[in-house]
DNA sequence: CTGAAAGCGCTTACAG
DNA sequence: CTGAAAGCGCTTACAG
């Protein structure tokens, strides 16, 4: 941790220009600011009250705040959990609320008293991260992948379990198998998409663009897919929903048209948290664990500033894993539009004991 | 805000003695250091950065972390959003890892730098509350009551909306009604008890003791629940299951079990999030508003600290609300054990658009 | 646009 | 156990 003193002396300047850089003085010259607020990044500074220096990271959001989103709250969690071993606490700064336009990110962040950023980024804010990156401020990504190595971030690889999910499903003896996914175009959800595409090809199955579903990534956005799946004259067998709350809210609606799951139709979901738990029957789901994601991304932040280490292109991916449940199983013999049959149908209930995999969702771990 | 001149004037003491009073020092009298920290408490005192001061509020678990919960997930986002008004920032704070033991709350927190407190308390650390409130620390606790009006908190009235729901159960011809709630002996769920038990004595039903399930508040607890339920030889025909995931992992194990939600088993549910929409069929519950909850706790907690208000025995009680959906229904018209029935009944669909509410579960508010 | 100097908030040897 | 004084980190009129 240093002092104005310090920066003063590397950047060539009196501490009073320091000052005045950081704090984003107007009389001070672009270029001189620049300098400074370099050298502040290359040591860490954050400013001190008294003896006492910060220990804060702040957990920021770029554009809108979902916390409540279950994803979000994994991730939390598991920065909580991370910041642990170096004593840090963690603070929720929103850029979009509290920066001021004529600052820089690294003043922002150097105002809020943090010492370095996760950041919750969306494709649309890519840009942002790139910038944060460029200015030297200690920082990770979660849930982006940049080619650029300038960028820190840590995500998980869903192309290859996509792939294989749907592979499972041909291998059970799937032909017509559909695609869903949210409306938001990111990177992570068009590597699923392409994990469909590629299982697809890999087979000679034709790639249909009306077996492609998006929407809202919320149990509406799964319900609507559901029901315009359950309606269509050649219906899909089996279908990939590569979003979470999509996925419930799909196997909402399957029961809801009186769908058996997985005797008239396969579902495979993918999970962040341990949602597939939570619903009937249990999901096969392509899943990744949103509570590691931000316990690495806090550990490797945390190690970075304690040892003031060089910032630069620190990437890492996690795995994700492929979880047979209760949701898929082999195509129906025939299969007709369901709405004209739905009603007049008894269910089968599954045999109980038939899952794997320990249902607790939310528990300590 | 003021300084430790000012505080050092109140309190007839020298600066250098409000320092070591706020750090901790151990050699200030006992005596003179609670004077300070009373005066400072009273000024809201906080460290500087410079001309800067501080907009951190702590949310400030007192045991164990369980940021992963809905109903966390659910306040958090409701505290960052209610924090908006008077700009502040939420850091969270971890009293098991960082107090130390010779400090005292509200050192703690001046420490930590937050200007008021935000606190998650559970049954067992309700006396924790009691101590920082004496000391004067701007604090919100919630989820618990308290009857000294020294402690701020707010809470949800949940007895007389459990009262009402056991009896619209009674309604529809229920006479042998259980209930379930976690292991966890906290006020809350004791008013839900209570609830149940007034509607049952208000209706000349028995309270039996082998009809209220005590276990984990996990999915697990709810399928442990239901199962229990599903093999008495005289099996109640509906259960209101006091707590959220309970409700979920109960729904689960009816369905695995092949009991038809509403005509074998009524199940109400409780919600503090949108959970009941997230399971087939929608879930009749008592709700409470987990986000409401953390909303208005920050936004009586900055002001608070905005207007430099006194901050003695300010108490709220939010209402919770009762929702029929479609997991309840008149009982059968006799009922079996179910193990051995199950398998052999068809079940029928629930009409499609049955249900109200509108099922977006953590979509934007 | 920059810096030397004064000053604020806080902490800490040093003295009693 | 307490305080006057020195000192650190930072900011801000004031001067150039």
């Amino acid at each position: 941790m240093s002092s104005v003193r310090e920066i003063a002396e590397q950047a060539g300047v009196s501490i009073t220009t320091v000052s005045r850089a950081l704090n984003n003085d107007n009389t001070v010259n672009p270029k001189t600011r620049e300098r400074v607020l370099a050298v502040a990044n290359r040591f860490g500074y954050v400013a001190t009250v008294g003896r006492r220096n910060t220990t804060n990271l702040g957990f920021v959001y770029l554009g809108e705040q979902t916390i409540n989103h279950p994803y979000d709250c994994a991730v939390l969690a598991g920065v909580a959990q991370g910041v642990d071993e170096c004593r840090f606490d963690v603070v929720v700064l929103d850029l979009r609320r509290d920066k001021r336009t004529d600052e820089t990110y690294s003043q922002f962040f150097m105002r809020k008293g943090v010492r370095g950023v996760i950041i919750r980024t969306m494709a649309e804010s890519r840009d942002i991260c790139r910038d944060i990156a460029k200015e030297g401020f200690p920082h990770i990504v979660i849930s982006e992948r940049f080619e650029d190595d300038s960028v820190c971030c840590i995500d998980c690889e869903s192309k290859s379990d996509s792939r294989r999910a749907v592979e499972y499903l041909i291998a059970l003896g799937h032909r017509r198998i559909a695609f869903a996914v949210h409306n938001v175009p990111d990177r992570d959800h068009n590597d699923r998409l392409e994990g469909y595409r590629e299982a697809l090809a890999n087979h000679d199955l034709d790639f249909r663009d009306d077996w492609v579903f998006r929407h809202q990534y919320t149990l509406a956005g799964g319900e609507t897919v559901m029901k315009m799946i359950a309606s269509m004259p050649e219906r899909p067998t089996a279908v990939y929903i590569a979003d979470p709350m999509m996925g419930v809210g799909a196997v909402r609606m399957a029961h809801e048209l009186g769908l058996n799951i997985p005797n008239d139709i396969s579902i495979i979901g993918f999970d962040d948290t341990e949602l597939r738990f939570s619903v009937y029957p249990t999901l096969t789901a392509v899943c990744q664990d949103a509570y590691t994601i931000g316990f690495e991304a806090a550990l490797l932040l945390t190690r970075m500033i304690r040892d003031g280490a060089v910032r630069k292109g620190l990437q890492k991916s996690l795995p994700t894993f492929f979880e047979v449940h209760d949701s898929t199983g082999p195509p129906p013999a025939q299969t007709a539009p369901v709405l004209s049959l739905a009603r007049h149908r008894a269910v089968a209930p599954r045999p109980a004991g038939a899952r794997n995999g320990d249902g607790a969702l939310h528990e300590k771990r």
